[in-house]
DNA sequence: GTCTATAATGGGATAGAC
DNA sequence: GTCTATCCCATTATAGAC
């Protein structure tokens, strides 16, 4: 079930008609109507976003996401080209956005301390937080990519899919690295990636909520209740840092 | 590649002829040549093991692995019936031996507590060195599955095939939990079960050996380095309990 | 137990009318 | 941009000879 999208806009503006160096004007896309192609696009990358999560990548078929979306099996083809491109497409699509979002927690943290060293457990803390809060608070598509995200993340690196996937994070990483190392400026490199790699590693489960956890305790502890989870994480991992700082 | 197996041994043993009750002697299996079959049925575990890792279960087939331990595909079916009852049998094959693993390790440390509350972090270190044990120095094969194992771990619950594996692990779960209670009488259930799934939640990621830590670490780090994980976060997550435990 | 052959279905992708 | 129809290949599974 998709969820329904109000803002429709231009997505390719073309560009304003100035042609200076007299070049022959290229071969342009026909003017077509656009109206309802932005439309069918979301639909389609909503239904493969949810049926990724459920099933993976090779466990779901064209046919699948075009009934899901109530659209032609052609039409994903031709807005997509192949399955493979589809689901790049999908990652692609919340992207940007999400790591903005990480990077504007972080900065804010940054800020806030001035000319301080950052609080740890504040850093640890906005970068738990931003997929956190699109997961819950952004609609059903932004949960269903956060757990997609996660599950891209714990795949193994040979899988030929994953690698430009998980790269648009890394240099949020590495933002964080550098605040960690200074507030443990005698702890090595090495360690501090160490520990930050057990910190994203369970990051990964937890965001997937797998629902293990919810078995395993009996029912105490929800995975769905990831405002929890971020709170109790955050504290948790700032204490397994401070206990190793000495 | 699969690994070679040396012993053979007979895995059915018929039962010593007594008949008490003179009911009619049921219909047996038909007394045929057994001496190749297991070692048949070993090839294509292993090579299942090896496909479902690195490419998931939707995303190898049975021709796959068929192909990859030199047997023809009508075996597959012949062996182990459908698809998933493959998938299962990979998952049985060992899960016994390795929980029976975690359950001794667990053990040796309350053991050696005698009446005194065990080390909480002797019973964490208990619980993740089992399987890198395993993985590390039982062959390609053991390595394949465990992996296999923490991919399992980390698909949603909705997912049909992943419940019964991870129910394996559950007994062995509960008791670690019930060692890490008696360490910390003051902490309520709820977080116990919470800390510790956040270390369990990293176990899954580090098993996978996914790579992203190489990729992240610049090289500092390798995902290959069980070894070191097993020591650096038994450390770091005992921290996080001792913090936590005011 | 192992093999060949084949059934029956579903998969990604494309052509061409509208 | 959308639709129908179709190509061609891979898939799981089974039948039956050896």
């Amino acid at each position: 079930m998709p969820e329904v999208r109000k803002e429709i806009a231009t997505i390719e503006l073309p560009e304003p008609v100035s042609n200076p160096e007299g070049k022959p004007s290229k071969p342009r896309t026909p003017r077509i109507d656009r109206r309802k192609a932005p439309l069918t696009k979301e639909k389609i990358l909503d239904a493969a976003e949810s049926l990724f999560v459920q099933r993976g990548y090779y466990g779901t078929s064209l046919r699948d996401i075009s009934k899901a979306a109530g659209v032609q099996l052609a039409l994903t083809h031709y807005h997509f080209g192949s399955k493979e491109d589809l689901f790049r497409a999908v990652i692609d699509r919340r992207a940007e956005e999400n790591v903005a979002s990480m990077r504007d927690a972080l900065r804010k943290v940054v800020n806030a301390a001035g000319d301080q060293v950052p609080d740890p457990q504040a850093v640890l803390h906005a970068f738990i937080t931003p997929p956190i809060e699109h997961s819950l608070r952004d609609g059903e598509g932004w949960r269903n990519y956060i757990r997609l995200l996660a599950q891209v993340a714990n795949l193994p690196q040979e899988e030929s899919i994953v690698v430009p996937v998980n790269i648009h994070y890394d240099s949020v990483v590495q933002d964080v690295i550098v605040q960690l190392r200074r507030s443990y400026p005698h702890m090595s490199a090495t360690d501090v990636h160490w520990y930050f790699h057990f910190f994203q590693a369970a990051i990964t489960h937890v965001l997937i909520e797998s629902g293990l956890v919810d078995r395993q305790s009996g029912g105490l502890c929800k995975a769905s209740d990831l405002d929890t989870i971020a709170e109790k994480m955050t504290q948790f991992f700032a204490a397994g840092f401070k206990g190793m700082a000495r």
